[in-house]
DNA sequence: CGGTATCCGGTGGGATACTG
DNA sequence: CAGTATCCCACCGGATACCG
């Protein structure tokens, strides 16, 4: 086997400080957050419209998360009415690469992990 | 700007399908997991020694939600004493490459986070 | 050995109401 | 417009006890 096998090559393990931020950067709306501001620099209200089912305090929640760790920036434009513009930074680009990879993945398997869960539920009705 | 640019490029979006995909197989243990099943196939007491941290629910539960994805499957050796292995199936080793990207990404920018999460809890410790 | 059953506290996140 | 505050509940995951 060459070492590039992934059965026998060295891997990083996941550390608590790796668990907590992939924690922060992958939880329920981070991606979504993320790929709208990718397209563009946005508002408060219209991530909101981007991302219909997210809630105030969720999205709220989601981009101070995202600006504490770095991966978003916030941006006061004007005072009166209040102009909030939100944009995503050099580092939080990075993060594009790997979570494309991941969606990839993910979207390339679904017929096939849809089809392993019908298996699944199939084989086991655990009594009834 | 080349199509590659991250900010132009076109880019899937995340379904429901997707999110439920992803926190199915990125939740708190699936990764270390994973590692170590991509190592060698291990019965249920080796992965709770490989992870200490694990308790015997969310292991089991891990493990069984794993195994309903067709990521990991499940091996009755013998039944007296009970023996079961667990290893990774060929849909499952096609997580590696993204996990390990993430895992890539987490490990190279820890440190510019950790910094930009001091700088941001020095900025703004909202009263005290 | 390899789990399941039960209890229980902490957290995530939605709905709603209010504010600068 | 861009949030915060409060309430509330569902779910996650740990601890413990028990079972085939």
């Amino acid at each position: 086997m060459a070492d590039t096998d992934p059965g026998t090559a060295e891997r990083l393990d996941v550390t608590p400080a790796h668990r907590e931020l992939l924690d922060q950067v992958l939880d329920k709306w981070s991606l979504e957050v993320l790929n709208t501001l990718c397209e563009r620099p946005s508002r408060f209200n219209e991530l909101r419209q981007a991302i219909p089912a997210v809630s105030q305090k969720s999205l709220s929640a989601t981009l101070r998360r995202l600006e504490r760790n770095g991966i978003v920036e916030r941006r006061v434009l004007s005072s009166r009415p209040v102009a909030v513009e939100y944009r995503i930074t050099p580092l939080g680009k990075t993060l594009r690469s790997p979570v494309d990879a991941l969606l990839d993945w993910a979207d390339g398997h679904l017929g096939a992990i849809e089809a392993a869960r019908r298996a699944y539920d199939e084989a086991e009705p655990t009594a009834s």
